[in-house]
DNA sequence: GCAGAGGTTAGACAGAGTCCAATTCTTATC
DNA sequence: GATAAGAATTGGACTCTGTCTAACCTCTGC
């Protein structure tokens, strides 16, 4: 995992690190993801980087947020149709979807175990692999 | 779960038995969907249903899928933005979705369990929830 | 500093799904 | 079998995410 200086120098750093070429959109792009460490839509990764000036338009907010998951620095978290979230959390972990108030719970990737698949050993979901469990009450 | 009779007047009784009125359009959708066993889409759907003469509207499906849910009859699998399949199996199971190619497998509900949970012991997930594995390549 | 590849842009477009008011169907009752 | 009232259906307009395009801008290596 990422060190936890958000700076933007340092983002542009983790950019190149990934073979990114940090342009000020997608430093702000990261800026967004990682500072707040949440579950961000498109659409509030949009309004976050617009908050003060219109400087980033939304073409380029879906080609980044598409490169930043290609390149493994975020993972997308497809909860509903129309509810796809960006995790800036790349390490193997799983959701809980509540599908009665949208929130979304970390489960820890050991937690999850899916028998009878050599590739999956029982107590370790294999990494990239994404397990979306919803359910009708957050159960933390 | 309903038994292997899916001629019209049996699913009307089905229907009946879920407290939905049994419209044509509903015993249409109901038959396209059990007479194929198969994870399908409101489009699909739409498609079967209208194959020979247009008689259902796209509103309708719609409205039918949903109340179809919200009974219990079939159940929603999400496995992508855009992407989402209509089950008439409702057997407590969950689902592997690859992807590369979009194929859906189902897997055992058993065979998936989430520790230190206790509203859901290992070795089995409670029914109603959801659990979608979304894989690189379908593992059988 | 230049060239050119790569990045950004606004706005048009696409597809899935929702909404609405008008119309048609089902069913309970007679 | 006719009737009435509520329920279901309809087409078409609309919304919302996300994609595409073609022109323009910016970063980097030389």
């Amino acid at each position: 995992m990422m060190n936890t200086d958000y700076s933007r120098a340092n983002l542009a750093e983790v950019l190149r690190g990934h073979g990114i070429t940090p342009t000020h959109q997608r430093i702000e792009i990261a800026h967004a993801l990682f500072s707040k460490m949440a579950h961000l839509s498109a659409d509030q990764v949009l309004a976050i980087v617009n908050e003060r000036h219109a400087e980033t338009s939304k073409a380029t907010v879906y080609n980044t947020l598409k490169l930043f998951v290609e390149s493994g620095l975020v993972r997308e978290v497809i909860v509903d149709p129309s509810k796809v979230f960006f995790d800036p959390n790349t390490d193997p972990h799983h959701h809980f979807y509540d599908i009665e108030t949208g929130e979304i719970t970390d489960i820890d990737a050991a937690k999850v175990s899916i028998a009878g698949l050599p590739e999956l050993p029982p107590g370790k979901v294999a990494a990239g692999m994404d397990v979306i469990i919803r359910v009708k009450r957050a159960i933390a």
